[in-house]
DNA sequence: GTATTATATACGGGTTTTTCTATATAGTGA
DNA sequence: TCACTATATAGAAAAACCCGTATATAATAC
């Protein structure tokens, strides 16, 4: 396949992977694509502080990741777009070929469409 | 699909996901997807300063993103695992999905299973 | 051996991130 | 108005990261 990706949109692709970068980070997201949450929900559940969720969730804004709505004093994040959810499922993905055995996370890996090994010992 | 990632893999994913946070090693990345490449081939593709892409080069290695091998003085280093392959492929198709407009980057994302809006404005 | 090429490594300063504590804001109910 | 809850924001210290200069290593060619 081989795809290419153009320079423009490796910037926004970059700061993407960066932000989700980050365990706490990455787990929020997951969470959000159940539906939305509460800043509390979210903290309870990893059991973070409140202004290092707040503050997650915040970096997560900036860069379009997620959106909230407010009700009250209540703020109901939620996944702002379709690329995340892509990468999520790309996550998700190559843990069941990792768990399954298929797929080698270090070594002796074969290219899947071609059958032929990519790399060398 | 609400695909769910297991919490220890989540560390790895991230480490991923944050070592291709930058634009230069994405690129590498990228490229590599190509076949292997010496250190100065990459260099000067991109027009960086030797060390820097040692360094880059470095990281990734020791994340397990790329492997190489020596012939020489010469380093070729390509992908190491098909991790790597399935996020290029998944912003491949990212970027490809906004270049047609049939996702917009900001707002008003539709669900891609259900069709519901998932998002508030 | 000497020069040259290809690459790695060391080191350091500047910037960014992370994460803590403390505080502010704003809604809600008595 | 007064607490109480939910969340945001400020600020600061520590850690991590980035990228430059300088140097080391190791192969190769003369």
């Amino acid at each position: 396949m081989t795809a290419t990706i153009s320079t423009e949109f490796i910037q926004t692709a970059a700061r993407i992977l960066k932000t989700l970068g980050h365990p706490d980070r990455l787990k929020i997201v997951e969470l959000l694509e159940h539906g939305e949450r509460t800043v509390g929900q979210i903290q309870r559940e990893f059991d973070l502080l409140q202004p290092v969720t707040s503050q997650h969730l915040k970096v997560l804004y900036e860069r379009d990741i997620v959106t909230f709505r407010q009700e009250g004093t209540r703020y109901y994040y939620s996944l702002a777009n379709n690329f995340i959810i892509k990468i999520l499922d790309c996550m998700a993905e190559v843990q069941e070929k990792l768990d399954s055995g298929e797929w080698d996370f270090d070594f002796g890996v074969v290219d899947q469409e071609t059958g032929e090994e990519r790399i060398h010992s």
